[in-house]
DNA sequence: TAACACTATGTAATAATATAACATTTACAA
DNA sequence: TTGTAAATGTTATATTATTACATAGTGTTA
């Protein structure tokens, strides 16, 4: 069973926005839209991405500087991890196969190095944007 | 056959320092070590650093804002990349592996997206570090 | 050659992303 | 209740990256 965590109130302010966003937030755009509820400074907000980003609650989105919520229960707490990136209009997507988790956190070559995390983003364009 | 790239004197600078390192650079930190050969703004390396990325003969690590020399002429011109990062001494390689590639290129899933491009960043401990 | 398009360069200012340092407060278990 | 870890608040600063505008080189074609 999952560890439960019980989120700090900055940390569930943060979570909410980003869970409740339909595309990757920005920090400073997170920033923006919680002064309202008393968060003022960057750092609030990047303490609170930290922590959440370590149990796994949201990802950080490398290639955007973005975070979004973890759509995949069984992503072993950020270990694994894979998206989808439209190019066009920028729709990003967890991605949850079994197979390709499988096969990366399998992944071994001749370099003797042990890895237990990855992180893989995949570009390209979606269907709406293939189709116009 | 791959297209032939002349670079410029300013892209030729800097891919001849991040290639001659056995590190990956930061564009500060680059942007210091040409000042003594008139590279005088950050633009300047970051205008070069984008040209070198699109040509692939350097890539982006994501997680870490540093870029490489590319270790391998079948990456593809960039567009497939996987790297191995040893989280304690922050070694990076190029990851050169035709079954991984392979499987990553051919990826596909039900979203219906067309991916034409992926970059996969592993962690973990170097043998080295792993000893220790 | 002259005209053109394209790529690259130079320079200053500024935007966007992220962390350091320090003081205080809260949660919670020993 | 005392100790300790986690979280917060605040200011300042560091790091990473882009905008805007002017100029210069490079190669192609009329
Ligand atoms: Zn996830
Ligand atoms: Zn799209
Ligand atoms: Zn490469
Ligand atoms: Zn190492």
């Amino acid at each position: 069973m999952e560890k439960q965590h019980n989120l700090s109130k900055n940390q569930k302010i943060i979570f909410d926005l980003i869970d409740k966003s339909p595309e990757p937030l920005k920090a400073y755009s997170i920033l923006f839209n919680v002064q309202k509820k008393g968060i003022k400074a960057p750092l609030q907000v990047y303490r609170a991405l930290d922590k959440l980003v370590e149990i796994g609650k949201i990802h950080k989105i490398e290639s955007r500087n973005a975070f979004i919520a973890c759509q995949n229960s069984s992503c072993q707490i950020s270990k694994a991890t894979a998206f989808s990136i439209c190019e066009s209009c920028e729709n990003v997507s967890e991605i949850s196969n079994s197979k390709l988790s499988k096969y990366l956190s399998n992944f071994a070559d001749e370099s003797g190095m042990k890895y237990n995390k990855y992180n893989l983003e995949f570009f390209g364009l979606c269907k709406k944007c293939k189709s116009k």
